[in-house]
DNA sequence: CTGTTAGCGCCTTCAC
DNA sequence: GTGAAGGCGCTAACAG
């Protein structure tokens, strides 16, 4: 059942080179031998060991994914997107989750895991620090970054200011001048880009109007739905001026959704709420948001490691668009203060 | 700078074999030189090469995770708990998302992709066709199977029926009678036992109380917050006489949550919900519910295969425990029918 | 306990 | 265009 190339050439009636080129459809072989051996080979059932392949090659078909979470929403459609393009080309994909430790520590990858076993690398979702990054390089193959990265590398990612500057400017038009602005903590990811870029952007949108941005209409917390609802609170608790929110992420804005709610606030009459990333879940919350691609991002970074695999040049920067999705949490600015009814729950 | 097993062998002095066996651990080796060897092989930065030493031995250290879905809950959560444990004991983790089909047809699983490439199979989620698990079987290799699958093969999971029995009398125990079901389309996922199960555990609970269950109490859909929503939509709207509605995910249960709310209904005043998972987001919306681990479950799933590929006897069948969680979404039937308000939204 | 010797299954120069 | 032969880097008998 589990025939050996020789058996294919031994049937054939060529060599084990002959078959070996035929078979990966190498240049140097006569066009008839080709087709039989393919048709050997396909009736015998047999496919190439992947294992001695790599062996005497040195060229695994492998990727690794890198990943801090996979059971994360933008994680996860990235990993399902890289994974399903890999696939479809012949090329396998060793999943490795490494720890981001409690602390806000470095996360520790370890390069030997990797060694051999890998054509190349694939990093999703957050940087690395330099040393570990470096680490990598001594494998000697070709890494890819998605979400935000190291220079040296390809990045696939969105266009972090610009997206945020274009959030700020859509709540503007509505009439919003007291935008405040929820994002994630920055001591913990420090070199986690994103962030950093959508307050740079809501920073940019508001100077843009002559308004000058209060260090008091900012806040940070976990970047999930409860440290959205926390931050929330905190905010409008402490602003009341504030009309629109600008947040960093859906789920965030979904925080926050449920913060105003439980303050008794409306939305969008008292509080528009804007958000970024296009989670399904926004959707169904009528959400407004900054829709960006995912799973598009992933199979981009797939291509880019395959194209650095094979030798052809490639962007160090692909950028996506992400777009603008009005729903229901988005109006014109309410007249007067803010009334929150029960702040502390 | 990358070593290979005869250059640690010279360096120490002994032959390649036996810096095979101390590496490994194998017992005989003098624990004399084996601690040389391994100093001098930490000293070299010596790792082993996986490839060569899974095409001597025929161990690859890889494990094959099959899922349908990265990016959906159980399955993200579940995959993260088996590479976590798998990665613990050096084992890696190809990743195949086998596509299922949007027509409802079978999913397609090619077994020759993972030929000599694992020593065992995870199959997270979805069961196999019987053909399918046929042609897993011909590599001869262990599958663990997680949520639903095959006999013939370990299967990790929850008491589906059980649970919902559990969340019925619950729902019975607070004085309702009248309990609706929403649940996933049968049609769709014939084979996916989670779903069939829990809606028996909701007949026998309604037994149990001499209930007799009206056919126009249960409702089919989507088995996502969406298709929540329009079975609940349609339900309340068709029987007004329900006061409690056990739903068979979380996901749905909050799609009901929000049908609930745009008909104007209160819950827990009007209408009570209880689903089943414990999904993080429950928690942020107050929704009582069976909160199943699925982490552990994928983390259990992984000690399985090890055990099958280091040829120690397994249980076939590993039930974990649901857990009741009440929250906000629960409570005493209102008194009268129900009031629809807006059905059509 | 340790060394020697064949492979594992394929790829890849090198001749022809 | 095709075949022969030597690895790729390690493990696993088999001796000793």
């Amino acid at each position: 059942m589990a025939h050996g190339i020789d058996d294919v050439a031994r049937a054939a009636g060529v060599s084990t080179a002959t078959v070996s080129r035929a078979l990966r459809g190498m240049p140097n072989v006569s066009a008839k031998t080709r087709e039989h051996v393919l048709s050997v080979a396909a009736e015998m059932g047999y496919r190439a060991s992947p294992l001695a392949s790599a062996l005497a090659s040195g060229r695994t078909h492998t990727i690794g994914l890198l990943t801090p979470w996979v059971n994360r929403w933008f994680f996860s459609n990235v990993i399902e997107g890289a994974e399903r393009a890999l696939r479809e080309v012949g090329f396998d994909v060793l999943l490795y989750s490494f720890a981001v430790s409690e602390n806000g520590r470095t996360p520790r990858v370890d390069p030997d895991v990797l060694r051999r076993r890998v054509d190349g690398i694939l990093v999703v979702g957050l940087p690395l620090e330099d040393t570990e990054v470096r680490s990598l390089e001594t494998l000697g193959k070709p890494i890819v970054f998605i979400g935000s990265g190291s220079s040296d590398h390809p990045i696939v990612g969105i266009d972090d200011v610009r997206l945020s500057v274009e959030a700020v400017r859509y709540l503007r038009s509505l009439g919003h001048r007291n935008i405040g602005h929820i994002t994630g903590t920055p001591d913990d990811l420090r070199r986690w880009t994103p962030p950093v870029d959508r307050r740079t952007g809501w920073l940019t949108a508001l100077e843009e109007a002559g308004v000058e941005a209060d260090p008091r209409w900012e806040e940070f917390g976990f970047f999930d739905i409860d440290g959205g609802k926390e931050s929330a609170r905190r905010l409008l608790e402490r602003s009341p001026e504030i009309t629109a929110l600008f947040v960093a992420s859906d789920e965030m804005a979904m925080g926050a959704l449920l913060a105003a709610r439980e303050c008794g606030i409306r939305v969008p009459e008292d509080l528009s709420i804007i958000g970024v990333d296009g989670h399904e879940i926004s959707e169904l919350v009528g959400l407004t948001t900054m829709s960006q691609p995912v799973v598009a991002q992933g199979a981009t970074a797939a291509a880019l490691v395959l194209d650095l695999i094979a030798g052809r040049p490639v962007d160090q920067h692909v950028v996506f668009d992400a777009e603008l999705v009005v729903r229901g949490t988005t109006g014109a600015p309410r007249e007067g203060p803010l009334r929150v009814v029960n702040p502390a729950l």
